[in-house]
Parts: structure tokens; C-alpha cells; sequence
DNA sequence: CATTCGTTTTTTGCATACAATTTCCGCTAA
DNA sequence: TTAGCGGAAATTGTATGCAAAAAACGAATG
């Protein structure tokens, strides 16, 4: 292979610990920052040729990449066509969100019920930081924070198979909030909903949890379908369904 | 390659449409099978070289199909020491049944609420498909019965998404499955349970069928982590956490 | 007898080569 | 002009080869 210098695109995802799991997560994160990054857009053929020159890896690990970029669901495969960047209708758009408010739903009323109290301090103290990011107007440290969030909800709720499940629809969605969530007065909507979900689950208030939630996911699926139908950009309706 | 003559083990899994999707789909089913037959018994090495005499494919593909098992959860990759069968604790299985309440219970409701008369219909014979099964003890066929109805029950809820998270746990729970639902008594009472659901997808009762969709899952949940302690033959506790 | 160290063998990680299929493009003919 | 039709180029599908790492083995040593 031509030696790291040339990964081009951002290494986006879980970029610190890139090198571990070795070359084939590398190459996985970065087709992925590529795609998010708008390199490919929806829609668009991906060529494995112009991927490994992008890469720098040989076929055979890019290739396993890519499979392993389907089961997310962020590119699809067409047999002896290859993959393309899944384009995602108004319709998807509505399942996805439907999915996340029974999955993250759990996940928030499970934290109210058996996150640790230096759990809590900490998301606590996360909201503290997100707060802070929307008030600068840091996008990119207010994504980071967010994540952060999320992931200590997910591991503070005591069962991992949730955090994988999402896994299958988590790219698409930071594809979508990469095209569509740029709107200011959206970021102080989506943070006065953060503050009472956090509050809800300091309190273990499992019901109260759930509410704020569901509240913050319907918000943000609305904004979404909003944008999709202004961009129009996302969908080719009837290319795939 | 050296001809599909070769390919020793049964097809699992979708099994009538192996074609499609081509070879890789075909391995993949092929090391599913024989993980699911017992003959890589959980925690056991997966070695490639095997693998590939297993199923008469070469190892670019083989491991393209690995990748794609690895997704599911069916096995997992330590690097540069391949995969192995995934170990599945009480503790996972406690997670995992947590999980499907939560997918499937929201399936049903969705069912409920948009299955077209066709689907109900379909539902209802499915059922007493499964009746007679229960009654003339084929369990082949009360297999391939369950699974057509739970397809069903995806396909009519209008959300493809939720399936495809599940695609994340499904295989362990047919793993599971095989392993431990060999009581006769508990065919009966899962049988029950499922008229109780039926019945109420039936009348388009949503509240209902949630109800009997989690009463469903918390006895088979139930039956599964008492065949484990009394097997205690699926976990190592400790090995994978 | 157990242990450690070095050698051999096996296995995985990665790259490349060949075959089959699709796509592109120019040509011909209605 | 355009629809249809080769054939060339590009792309995907599949197999094989080489290097690095890990495991297995075994002799030497305490």
C-alpha cells in the first residue's frame, strides 16, 4: 500500500481511535467522512477505483469496507452494479425517526432507572458544555459534544444492544443533520429539549423522560422533513424506493 | 471457485432465495448454517482456511461474508486474530429480549394500526398454520411458520426500518432458538400467547397488542434464560464480558 | 517437572492478478 | 436524426500470492 499520507478526505466518526481494528476501519471512516463530507452525494455511483486512490488501501480491504458500510445502510449494493450513496426519502426520513423515538426512548427511560450518580454529573455536565457551544456558535465542537451525550446515554442505560441496534440507522442520521440541521433558531429549540430531558432524567423521572424525548425527536423530524421538502436535494422519489 | 457442488452444509436463513445477491449472500448463509447447526459451537475460532473448504469460496469473498456476519452480531473479530462464534451471557440475553420487547411491541402496534385487511387476513392463516404445526409437532415446519409471521408482521407495520434493526440481533435469537425451545410445553404456551396477540392485531387493538406482544416475549425471555442456567452450556463467563 | 526461549507452522492482513459483466461510444441503417 | 448494434474500455466479481503476526511445538535450562 502508498503509505498513510495520502488518506485525502477527513477522518470523520470515531476519529481519535482510528487506528484501532487496524487498516479496514480506516478506510471505513474514511469513505464514510467522504459521504458525509458531500464528496459523494446522495445518489452518487461509488467507483471502487477512485475509493482506493481516495484511501490509499488495495481492493480487497476497501471492498470489506464497503460491506460493512451497507449493514449501516448508508450505501447500497446493486449485484455486478456496485454500491451507490442510499438516497433517502420523506418516507425513510419518517420510519428512521419512528425507530429512533422507540429506541432512544428506552435508552433515556433505562438511564432514569440505572444510571450512576457520577453518570448523571456528567451528563449534567455535558449539557453544561452544549450550552456553552450553542451560545459561541462552535458547530463543530456543539456535533462533538452532542455525540458525547448520546453515547453516555446509551452506555448509562445498561444495555448495549440498543446502541447497536441504532447502529444500522446512526450514519444516516449524522448525514442528515450534516445537510439539514444548520438552522440557529433550530439549535435553540433542540437545546431548550436537551435541558428537559436532562432534567427529566437527573431526576429519574422515567415518564417525564419519555415525554421529553419523544418531544425532542418530533421536533426534530419535523425540522427535517422541513428541510428535505425546501432542498428537495435528498430524494429522487421513485429511484429507490 | 471451485463449483457450488461443494457447499456441504444446509442454507439457513433465507434460504429459498439463495441466488440472489450472488456468491457472497451464499457464504454467508452457508457459515450462518453451520454456526446454527452446532458445528462451530459458541466461542469457538473461526479459521478462515476452513471456512472456505466449508463452503467452496475463496477467501476475498469468505471474508466479505464474515464482515457481513460480524454486523450481526453473529460473531466478532479480535484483531489479527480472526473471528469466533460471539458468546452470548445471560446478561446479552436479558439485553437482547429488552430489545425486541421494545421493536416488536412497536411493530405490532404499527400492524394494528396499518396492516390492509389482505395482511390481516394473512396473519389470521398463518396462525392456524402454526396450529396444526404445534399439533403434528413438525418443527421444521413451526419454524419456517413463525418466521413467515413475524415477516408478516414487519411488512404490514409500514416501517422497513424497524426490520432492519433487528437484522442486528436476529440472528442470535435464532441461534437462541434452536439451542434452548425444544420444550414441548413451552410450543404450547408460545402458542397461546400468539393467539392472544393475533386476536388482538386482529381487531386493530393497539393497547392490546402491545400487551400481548411483551407478555410473549417475557415468557419466552423467561424460558431462554432458564435453559441457559440449567445448560449453562452457552456462556463463559468472564471471556467476553 | 515446569518454564522459558527460539524455531517452525499456521493463520491472518493486505495486495495483486484474472475473469465476467456492464457501460460507453461510435457506426450503420432505417 | 435516431434507434439499434457491435466492440472497446471500464468496472465489478472472484481467486491467488506474499508478508506479518500469532500459535504450536520442542529443546534447553532452572
Amino acid at each position: 500500500m502508498k503509505s498513510s499520507e495520502e488518506l485525502a478526505a477527513d477522518d470523520h466518526g470515531t476519529a481519535n481511535e482510528q487506528q484501532r481494528g487496524g487498516l479496514r476501519a480506516r478506510v471505513e471512516n474514511t469513505v464514510r467522512g467522504a459521504i458525509f463530507d458531500g464528496i459523494y452525494p446522495a445518489g452518487q455511483k461509488l467507483v471502487e477505483r477512485e475509493l482506493c486512490e481516495l484511501t490509499g488501501a488495495s481492493r480487497s480491504i476497501l471492498r470489506e469496507a464497503l460491506v460493512s458500510l451497507e449493514a449501516s445502510g448508508l450505501i447500497l449494493r446493486e449485484s455486478n452494479r456496485g454500491y451507490r450513496v442510499a438516497l433517502l426519502s420523506a418516507r425513510q426520513v419518517y420510519e428512521i425517526f419512528e425507530l429512533r423515538a422507540s429506541l432512544e426512548t428506552l435508552a433515556a427511560e433505562l438511564f432514569a432507572e440505572r444510571a450512576s450518580d457520577r453518570e448523571m454529573n456528567e451528563l449534567k455536565s455535558l449539557l453544561d458544555d452544549l450550552e456553552a457551544c450553542v451560545a459561541s456558535g462552535d458547530l463543530t465542537q456543539m456535533r462533538l459534544v452532542k455525540e458525547r451525550y448520546y453515547e453516555l446515554l446509551f452506555s448509562g442505560c445498561r444495555n448495549r444492544e440498543i446502541r447497536r441496534a441504532l447502529e444500522n440507522i446512526i450514519d444516516r442520521v449524522h448525514y442528515l443533520r450534516g445537510r439539514l440541521m444548520s438552522d440557529p433558531e433550530r439549535r435553540r429549540e433542540s437545546l431548550e429539549e436537551m435541558r428537559r430531558l436532562t432534567a427529566a432524567l437527573l431526576a429519574r423521572d422515567r415518564l417525564e423522560a419519555r415525554a421529553a424525548s419523544i418531544a425532542h425527536l418530533t421536533a426534530a423530524r419535523d425540522t427535517v422533513l422541513e428541510g428535505m421538502a425546501r432542498k428537495e436535494g435528498l430524494e429522487t422519489p421513485g429511484r429507490i424506493q
